[in-house]
RNA sequence: GGGAGCUUAGCUCAGCUGGUUCAGAGCGUCUGCCUUACAAGCAGAGGGUCGGGGGUUCGAAUCCCUCAGCUCCCACCA
């Protein structure tokens, strides 16, 4: 291989990613292994990759990548979300900007543009993760709005509706004008707003007398058709039990209701009852049989109803209507007033309640399973915590608004008949045949009906998702859905929790039988490194693909990994690239150094060599462990900083130095054999979470057959446990970190080679002196029975420890040292007798713990009395 | 208004069932090194009353109470 001093991820990325592609290494079908299958959150279709995505994303690739190479049949399915409102937005922008208006196109002109739209600029989000490295079966590449995706929602539209769970009905639901469409709940965001409170001033019919009403929204006053007080407020005791008021400005004569729900604290203790505009003074209309005056257009204007302010918009009539009031005498006062105001996810409009036929699906009974299965853990939520918010939610649960008055997306197979009523069908030829029978009229055509204008909710498609994109809807006994269904693992962000998981699981139970996926991870916010969202408006989220330019996909990978723990939100730091970019730099430069070894195929091992070799089996095998461990509890961060430290000190700061022959030199072959045996190891540990260089230097580390690759490598298994050899060895490593410590505290030379004595206890690991010597560059290694005066002294546990160092020892300061080491040491011993002396304590603590105090107290005792004999030396 | 979570080194965070390894890691900082793999590096070092207070316990960063400060979710108070 031609070997650059600087790794450039570049120039590799994209040929690794069509190699594994031309190849087919990431596509599945079903066989007899077990399989591990992942469904993608599908982005908008119209949507760029950002910051959540890239995290959202390496994770999964992670985890798949990983099963890959565990001997599972992995399969990520990736796809695309229609997104309804976000993409009609788009596309109706964009006809906008062309002069054309969508209310001069028909329905189906509009379409064939968004059909083009769609095409064209679709699914750039999908082309921008293959930069990522993410494993995705393409061959699978799904659509929400695809033919086989709508047929399946229609289906189970059809089905709900048989079933009656769906219903068609007036109610107050949350109205978006920029949109003109009705909203679920959950695309309802609250924000605190600064407004005004308003106190208006109704006159009581046939009196001097007026009644104060505070509101905050006075246009809403053209739709009042009642006043309301609380009947235990001696406020109002006056009023006549019919007193009605006048409508200020507008001069309509309302009546007076008495209801407990209104609050006497608040305000004047007098409500203004606008049924159409408010879904509390809806519930008192139904109550009351007040009439309803819906004074808005769809737009938000004003309609003709009341004849004031007709076509104006409704925040300049609520400026206008203040000044008017004002004018009229009829506005006794204003205060500055904050309340929660209900904004539209998709548009950032205002939201207005309002009144309208719309399409609805009970929620209750789909809401039973689906919470068990959360609560039980058959579904486990990573972190834990999110329990507490999904159970919230599925015990409160409402019905879910689903019809959408838009045209992108699925239209609602109903028809109208002619006559009245309206048939439920998945095709336009079954409805016809139900609406002949239900008409008892065969000569009805399919022109006679109308289907519904309004379309379904864009989640009402990505709640079948798992199960749609396996065609397990059309087909319920399919091979693939048998095999891949239900799904190991889903990773989300937390704010889709009910939107779009929740949902998946109630479908699953529905149309499965059984959960869509065993676990559901999930993750945090990626923010900027002061801890602010990242946002168009502020500017502060880097380009992903500009940063993928800069440091490589690999550095961008390990930059999401290493500050993501689950459901944390998280800090992004482009410095966080730049260290994977490092990281990527370290891998590259070992494998330069081990590619430019020299073989002596006659030298036998040395024992240092050897050694090395024990060890690293066992440090690697520490580590496989570790990681196994972090990725079962999904702590997919730590077990990737395991693997970063194994690599990098382990491996690179240890092993390598104590193998690495002297400049020139050879080394022996089974040395050699052992390195790259243990390169690779490395290669496939870390291969999930840098893929490309690690594919790169693994292909060049042995001959491969042609297709091979590591992505489909087996990931390597620990070897049989050496505790005792792993704890000896960090003794040694130990005395060489004290010998290093000594040559810079008396500026010595790393060249110049010195000698160790040591007074040999059970704590000097003598196996391991060869490594040292070499690790601590040191001339000889002698055992002695006396402790050397004119020697810089260290102690590694109990054993005493001596660099002679004639001259260049400056007593006072070692004293000094010591002295403060022994008080040290005194007062844990002191602290360890002190438990030890408690009775309770060592009748009630259990036997280990005991046990380890008396080992502490004993190996205490001992290092005091060497640093005693130490200071006894300086003497 | 209700609920959840967080607060550990300058920064970002681990710390899993209370007890060897409990006060840790990475980054940053400081010191010394351009030592033939890597200065995108190497060798070392310093740095924290675990948010405050109280309690339980032989023993608390860890469990309980309380206060303070952040964050998020849910909720129709005009």
């Amino acid at each position: 291989m031609q070997i650059a001093d600087k790794y450039a991820p570049q120039q590799i990325e994209s040929k690794w990613y069509d190699y594994w592609i031309d190849r087919g290494i990431f596509h599945s079908e079903p066989d007899e292994r077990e399989p591990y299958t992942i469904v993608i959150p599908p982005p908008n279709v119209t949507g760029m990759l950002h910051m959540g995505h890239m995290l959202n994303n390496t994770l999964q690739d992670v985890l798949v990548r990983r099963a890959r190479m565990s001997g599972k049949n992995a399969c990520w399915v990736p796809g695309m979300d229609h997104a309804s409102i976000a993409t009609e937005a788009k596309v109706v922008a964009m006809l906008h900007e062309k002069g054309i208006e969508k209310a001069s196109l028909t329905r189906e002109e509009f379409l064939r543009y968004a059909w083009e739209w769609k095409e064209k600029y679709g699914g750039m989000i999908l082309k921008q993760l293959r930069k990522l490295g993410a494993s995705c079966d393409w061959d699978r590449t799904c659509f929400t709005m695809d033919e086989a995706r709508t047929e399946s929602v229609l289906k189970v539209f059809c089905d709900l509706y048989e079933k009656g769970k769906i219903y068609r009905g007036v109610r107050m639901v949350n109205w978006d004008p920029a949109a003109q469409t009705a909203l679920s709940d959950e695309e309802v965001i609250f924000k605190e707003s600064h407004g005004k409170l308003y106190y208006l001033r109704y006159k009581v019919e046939g009196t001097d007398r007026a009644i104060i009403v505070a509101t905050t929204r006075p246009e809403t006053i053209l739709g009042d058709t009642a006043l309301c007080v609380n009947p235990n407020d001696p406020r109002y005791e006056w009023l006549a039990k019919d007193a009605r008021v006048i409508v200020p400005l507008v001069g309509r004569s309302i009546p007076v209701i008495r209801d407990e729900y209104v609050d006497i604290e608040f305000g004047t203790g007098a409500l203004k009852v606008t049924p159409a505009h408010d879904v509390n003074d809806y519930m008192l209309g139904e109550k009351y049989g007040l009439e309803t005056i819906d004074i808005f257009n769809d737009d938000g204007t004003i309609n003709d109803k009341v004849g004031l302010y007709v076509g104006q918009e409704r925040f300049d009539v609520r400026r206008q209507i203040e000044k008017d009031l004002d004018a009229a005498g009829l506005l006794e006062k204003t205060e500055d007033y904050t309340n929660n105001v209900g904004y539209s996810e998709r548009t950032g409009v205002a939201i207005e309640p309002k009144l309208s036929m719309q399409w609805f699906l009970s929620m209750q009974e789909l809401a039973e399973p689906a919470l068990k299965a959360v609560m039980e853990d058959a579904i486990r939520f990573v972190p834990e915590k999110y329990k507490n918010t999904y159970r919230h939610w599925m015990e409160n649960i409402k019905d879910w608004c689903i019809s959408r008055q838009l045209w992108w997306g699925q239209r609602i197979p109903a028809w109208y008949l002619p006559k009245g009523g309206f048939v439920v069908a998945p095709t336009a030829e079954e409805a016809l045949e139900k609406a002949r029978a239900k008409a008892g009229d065969a000569s009805l055509q399919l022109t006679d009906l109308r289907q519904d204008e309004d379309v379904l909710d864009t989640w009402f498609s990505s709640w079948l998702w798992p199960i749609s994109v396996f065609d397990g809807i059309r087909f319920p006994d399919n091979r693939e859905i048998s095999y891949y269904y239900p799904t190991n693992d889903l990773v989300t962000a937390p704010d889709i929790i009910f939107f779009w998981v929740a949902r998946m699981i109630m479908t699953g139970y529905e149309y499965r039988g059984e959960k869509p996926f065993g676990s559901v991870y999930f993750t945090g916010i990626v923010r900027d490194k002061i801890g602010r969202k990242m946002s168009k408006q502020l500017g502060n989220s880097p380009d992903p693909l500009d940063l993928i330019a800069q440091y490589g996909a690999d550095g961008v990978r390990m930059a999401m990994l290493i500050s993501s723990s689950a459901g944390n939100d998280v800090m992004f730091d482009e410095a966080l690239c730049e260290q994977g970019r490092n990281f990527g730099n370290k891998i590259w430069n070992a494998y330069r150094l081990l590619n430019g070894w020299t073989v002596d195929a006659a030298a036998a091992q040395s024992e240092n060599n050897r050694l090395a070799v024990a060890w690293f089996e066992q440090a690697l095998g520490r580590s496989l462990r570790q990681i196994a461990e972090d990725f079962k509890s999904y702590r997919i961060s730590e077990a990737f900083k395991e693997a970063y430290r194994l690599f990098w000190d382990d491996f690179s700061g240890l092993y390598l130095e104590m193998v690495k022959p002297a400049y020139g030199q050879p080394i022996d072959a089974p040395t050699l054999e052992a390195t790259k045996g243990w390169f690779d190891a490395l290669m496939r540990v870390l291969h999930p979470f840098m893929p490309f260089v690690t594919e790169e230097i693994w292909q060049d580390l042995a001959p491969r057959a042609e297709g091979a690759s590591i992505c489909v490598a087996q990931m390597p298994e620990p070897a049989a446990e050496d505790a005792a050899m792993l704890a000896r060895f960090e003794l040694a490593k130990e005395i060489i970190t004290s010998v290093r410590n000594i040559r810079n505290q008396k500026n010595l030379p790393q060249k110049e080679e010195l000698t160790l004595r040591v007074i040999a206890d059970e704590n000097y690991p003598a196996e391991f002196a060869p490594v040292v010597m070499k690790m601590a560059n040191l001339a000889s290694i002698e055992t002695v029975a006396e402790k050397d005066p004119a020697a810089a002294a260290f102690i590694v546990k109990t054993t005493q420890y001596f660099v002679p160092m004639a001259g260049k020892i400056d007593a006072e300061a070692e004293r000094k040292k010591l002295t403060d080491d022994l008080a040290y040491y005194e007062g844990f011993l002191a602290s360890v007798m002190k438990k030890l002396s408690n009775e309770r304590f060592v009748a009630s603590a259990p036997e280990k713990v005991v046990a380890n105090e008396r080992a502490k107290q004993a190996d205490t005792e001992a290092k005091i009395s060497a640093i005693r004999e130490q200071l006894d030396a300086l003497k």
